[in-house]
DNA sequence: CTATAGTCTATATTTCTAGTGTACTATGGG
DNA sequence: CCCATAGTACACTAGAAATATAGACTATAG
């Protein structure tokens, strides 16, 4: 699941990769509708994770800690929703057993769940800041197909 | 995410596959470590979608409604999870609006959730409750492999 | 020294997950 | 017809997680 923590965050990255300088948190949270104290708490986490870097006081707010195309989707949601697995037992950074499972090796559901797990990554590992901000969505395309044929 | 729920269905969908005729819940619960009431609401719901069929009183119990192999894992966590997709908005069959984006066409993020959706869809949807019996598990992968080099 | 802007700690609200309890209904066999 | 078996319906709850919110505190520029 990718919960609403990880959505914000994403899109504040988003905010401060499109602008230059830095950022002040209640800017970043007016402009993209997201609570202003929960992506309070948000930035911190990624600033703890060091994602990011803040500086108080007048003239202060938040900035990347580095180039967006280094930052990728994949470690975002790590850091905010703790795992990518749909299912922890098959969690490579956040792995936790089943308790209803005697033999955890020769489960075949988190056997399946681990090549679901491994084609997402797949995608959110490659996907940077910088990618996810220059994506064409399907509208996108869908106007560019309907361009081309007319 | 693969909730218990759903995890508990696939392991009462093999279990139904494995043997010929019809099943005690009873059975299915303790074989499976699975807490019989919960076990009870989920054989419901996958018989209230036609996965299963039950007969009641003495000599009863629940066998597949379809053969094994016509049953994909992705069909049950639908029923049964609600959803595929990493977020709502990008679901399929569970479509809801996030209600922090104005513009949702445009929203990079749904696009990208869109992909992993479809990816593991493409997993989920082609695994068979008969396949996923079948699967060796990377335990069984490693242990050939250290079989054929020795 | 004061306005600004991030930080810390605690708490509230809502929703979901996982599970339990009780009573009821259908069926087959004696 | 009765009774044990086995599924069905419905209500409910404890606990965790998600989603915030409040308020006091701290650092910094000017």
């Amino acid at each position: 699941m990718l919960t609403s923590k990880a959505k914000y965050g994403l899109k504040a990255l988003m905010h401060l990769a499109t602008y230059e300088g830095p950022c002040l948190a209640e800017e970043i949270a007016t402009e993209n509708n997201i609570p202003r104290k929960f992506l309070d708490a948000i930035l911190v986490e990624l600033r703890n994770a060091g994602i990011l870097t803040s500086r108080r006081g007048k003239g202060g707010g938040y900035h990347l800690g580095r180039p967006a195309d280094k930052i990728t989707v994949g470690q975002i949601i790590r850091i905010l929703d703790g795992s990518l697995a749909p299912i922890a037992c098959a969690s490579r950074t956040a792995y936790r057993p089943c308790n209803d499972c005697p033999n955890e090796e020769a489960c075949q559901i988190r056997d399946l769940m681990m090549d679901v797990r491994d084609s997402m990554a797949l995608i959110l590992d490659r996907t940077t800041i910088s990618s996810l901000k220059g994506r064409s969505t399907r509208k996108d395309a869908k106007l560019w197909e309907r361009a081309r044929r007319s």
